[in-house]
Formats: C-alpha cells, sequence, structure tokens
DNA sequence: ATGTCTTTGTGAACGCGTGCACAAAGATGG
DNA sequence: CCATCTTTGTGCACGCGTTCACAAAGACAT
C-alpha cells in the first residue's frame, strides 16, 4: 500500500466519527442550496454559518474526508457535494420500505425528502387487510404477508417502521429476518436487534419531553417574583427582525 | 472585538448532564409499562434492559437525581415514575402548537403520545385560509394571522413547526417573539433562534442518510471477505463501486 | 520572484460521557 | 445479633468529541 508521496493523505484510512457522519447530510443540505444559487466556492466559515456549526469542527470534519479544500479560497461547492455525496452513499439508489401506514406512515410516504436523495419508497406495507390495494402517495399499500417478498424482490436494506408500539418489535424481527440492516424506528419502543444491524430512533414523546425537562428549568430559574402565571417571556428578544436571509450571525444553539 | 460570551455559569447550577436527560424519558417509558404491570421493585439491571442501556449508565444517571434505590432491592417502581415525571416537568401540563398542517402535521396532531404525557395540542394554526375551521384531531385549524394571540391566550410556551422548510424560520421568528422558549422543528432547516430558546431538530432525510452511510459501509466490507453471510443480500446493484480511495472523474479546482 | 494575505488542515488541550470495579448499605436468614 | 448476600452508588480511568491556536499552503499583487 506504499504509494509514495500521495495527495491524499491517510486519514481515510477507516472509520469517520460517528458524530462527524451525523453532521455531513448537515453540510450537504447547506452544500446543495449553495449549489443552486451557483456558487461556485465557499469558506469554512461560510458554511459553517449556514450549518450551523463551529468553523473549526467542519474543517476538522471534513479533514477525515480528504483535503478537498483550497487554502486561501475555500471549498469548490460542486466537488464537496460529490465528495459528501458519495462519501454518504447518495449516489446509488436505496429503496426503502415503510410499514405501517397510519397518520405518520402515510406523511412519511408523502414526505419529499426520501426521494429528493438518493432515497426510493420502493412498497408500503400495513397490517390492515382493508388497506391493501389502497394507493397512499401514489403507492398501493400491500399487506404484511408479502413482506418478506417484498423486502427480497426490490433488495431492499433499509426499512422504517411507524407502527404502534406493540407490533414495532415484531415487524422489526421479520424484516431482520428477510435481510433489511437498517431500520428507521418511529416507534416508542426499543427494538432489539442483532449485531450488523443498525437502529436510529425518531420518538416524537422524548423531544417533547427533553424540551419540558429545559423549559421548567428555565422558568424555576426566574423565581425572583412569585408569578403564578406563566411569563410569556418578556425578555429582551430583539429577534423579530426578518430581514431578506444575507448573512445572519451564527448562533449556536446548546 | 471582544466575544460578549460572558462566561456565565447559570447552568452549571446543579444540572443533570444532557446525556442523562435524554435518557430520562426512557426510564420513564419502561417504568411506567412496569406500573401497569403492577411490578413493585425493579433492580438496575432488569430496568436498563428493558430501556437498552447499560445498568452502570442508568445507576449513574439516577444517581443525578437523587438516592433513590434501596440497596440489595432495587428501585420503588412508582416512587421512581413520579420523580422522573417531576424532574422532567410532566408533573404539570404543557399546551404546545403545531404550525403547519399537512400531512405530517396533522399526523402529530394524530400522534396518541403527547396527550399521554403531560403535553396538550393548545392548537393547531396553518397558513392555509382554507384549512381554518377545518377540524384535525378533533381540534379544529386556526390561521397563522392568529398565532401571537393564540400563543399568549394559551400560554404556551413549547411550538411545533412542521411547516415546509422554506416558512420555518419565520414562523420561528414568530414563535418566539411571541413567547415560545422550546421548539421541536420537523422543518429541514436550521433554525436560527436567539439565547434562551432551545432547539430541537427531527430529520427524517438525514437520519436515512446516516442509515445509508453505515449500510454502504456494510456493503463495501463484504467484498474483502467473500463471506455472503447476509441471507437476502444477493442484491449487487452497485456494481459500478469504485474503490473508497478512487479519484473520481469530476470536476477537480484548479 | 517575492512578499503579503487569506484560509485550510491539524496538533494539542480540555471537557464530557461511558463503563469498570468495588466499597457501602441495607435486606434477609439463622 | 451476626453473617451473608444482593444491589446500589460512585471513584476512576479511558476514549471520543470539541475547541483553540497556529503553521503550512496556496492565491494574488507588485
Amino acid at each position: 500500500m506504499a504509494t509514495g508521496r500521495t495527495h491524499r493523505p491517510a486519514t481515510r484510512s477507516r472509520g469517520i466519527p460517528e458524530a462527524t457522519v451525523a453532521r455531513l447530510p448537515l453540510y450537504l443540505r447547506a452544500l446543495t442550496a449553495l449549489s443552486e444559487r451557483s456558487v461556485p466556492t465557499v469558506s469554512s466559515e461560510e458554511l459553517a454559518a449556514a450549518a450551523g456549526v463551529n468553523s473549526a469542527k467542519l474543517r476538522k470534519d471534513f479533514s477525515y474526508l480528504g483535503s478537498y479544500g483550497t487554502r486561501g479560497v475555500g471549498y469548490d461547492v460542486e466537488y464537496l457535494v460529490y465528495q459528501i455525496s458519495r462519501e454518504l452513499g447518495l449516489t446509488q439508489d436505496w429503496p426503502v420500505v415503510i410499514v405501517g401506514i397510519g397518520n405518520l406512515g402515510a406523511a412519511l410516504a408523502n414526505y419529499g425528502g426520501f426521494a429528493s436523495r438518493g432515497f426510493r419508497v420502493a412498497a408500503l406495507i400495513d397490517a390492515d387487510p382493508g388497506m391493501a390495494g389502497k394507493p397512499v402517495a401514489g403507492i398501493p399499500v400491500q399487506h404484511t404477508d408479502d413482506l418478506e417478498k417484498i423486502i427480497q424482490d426490490n433488495g431492499v436494506s433499509i426499512g422504517v417502521i411507524a407502527t404502534p408500539a406493540g407490533a414495532a418489535q415484531q415487524v422489526c424481527d421479520r424484516l431482520v429476518a428477510a435481510g433489511v440492516t437498517s431500520i428507521l424506528n418511529f416507534a416508542p419502543t426499543v427494538l432489539t436487534v442483532p449485531d450488523g444491524v443498525d437502529v436510529r430512533k425518531v420518538d416524537l414523546s422524548i423531544e417533547l419531553q427533553i424540551l419540558a425537562f429545559h423549559e421548567q428549568r428555565k422558568a424555576g430559574e426566574e423565581t425572583a417574583a412569585g408569578d403564578g402565571a406563566h411569563p410569556a417571556a418578556a425578555r429582551d428578544a430583539s429577534s423579530a427582525d426578518q430581514g431578506p436571509d444575507g448573512d445572519v450571525p451564527a448562533v449556536m444553539p446548546a
């Protein structure tokens, strides 16, 4: 593997930090917006502001991908879009199945964010026989009985679970047995999966509870006045200015 | 320019680590399930298994709340449910507004997880005049014009944004100006908010992209070892995969 | 070519989160 | 009451992620 003086440092060896991977989609989105505005290059400072992160962090993140910047100039937008897309595996098409076509599942099926980047809704699956054949977002819903066949026929490796909590683990087991190795779980349950299967969870209730914690803490800190009502935040919120989005100062949310 | 960041130790008073706060809802859910089964006590080992975390981590998490366990026995389920609920601020009722009643907003309005734990959907708000008055999940949709009045009349401090990306920042600004200090953002945009306002984001597209990254990595590792261990991974669509190191024939900055 | 200026890439320090391992504490049985 | 057993609570070490600060690298002007 001795390539002599390679242009590329060995940082590429193995393993981009997980925290970096989680931010790459954020950078990609900001870069795509710049690309659509035909911006040729961008500095780490500008891009970091657009993505809402620290510029040093952004540079370090990119350093794991390779040296794709030009000192004194910045990053080539188009080139970086391609590199990040490739790193994330978005240059190929990922067929996805959504299981559980209730309110949430239907909303996900209609969500435009899927098709926009490499993801394609291959099938919608629901346990209700009455749903079978009924089109949602232009795709006919299929019955759970055919889950394994659908997975295999379409080569699906990513599954989205939007079922009630009680059915989630069972659906998960069937998905995994059929060959799915990545699961995005919207059901409020802890899924147990074998090694080699990735699970990410999106839990609305948990997010709200975390917000409530901070909200309570904020309310508790202002105990100077024994208010009986809710403090309607009469703080110095001078942020109502909504100019045309030029260069906004980056405020880093905690 | 001196940085305006005065090193304020306000949040460091008696802070529970953020990572712990994020897990408390998980524990609470597991404990609630035990409570419904009338289980009187639970050990850290059992509860950790139910929540899908390490038992040492769970004990350390609880140690930030206080010594609520009994050595040799475990934790009293009911008592712990109450303590965590109180810590998270769930013993009070949090009115929540949902802005943007499209597919996702409607799904959120119908989501049972809100009402189940201290959260109450106080209002649904949409910019479409045609939606006004139309009931969704039993709640009539109100127009954006009345946003400020709705917030203040109901003492809302938590807002959920489910609008298209283009409208999110504007809605966010109005929410914050009206007194909202916690925002759950479903729009694929980076929100800029003043200090003191918490923002949590839920981004389906980002989650999928993170899964795709790991999926690609898993697929790439298979080529090294000729295993074929994956049952239904006969799919080999990515025949044109350049090596992870390949210089691609793309635009290269001069 | 040379100097200056801008911006990247990264070494190093620091803080946070995690998990081990064990002493302390209390229950339980004799 | 004492011994033993179970389980908590936590000190400690380690690794990851973040941030600072700066040298290196290249663009650009002269």
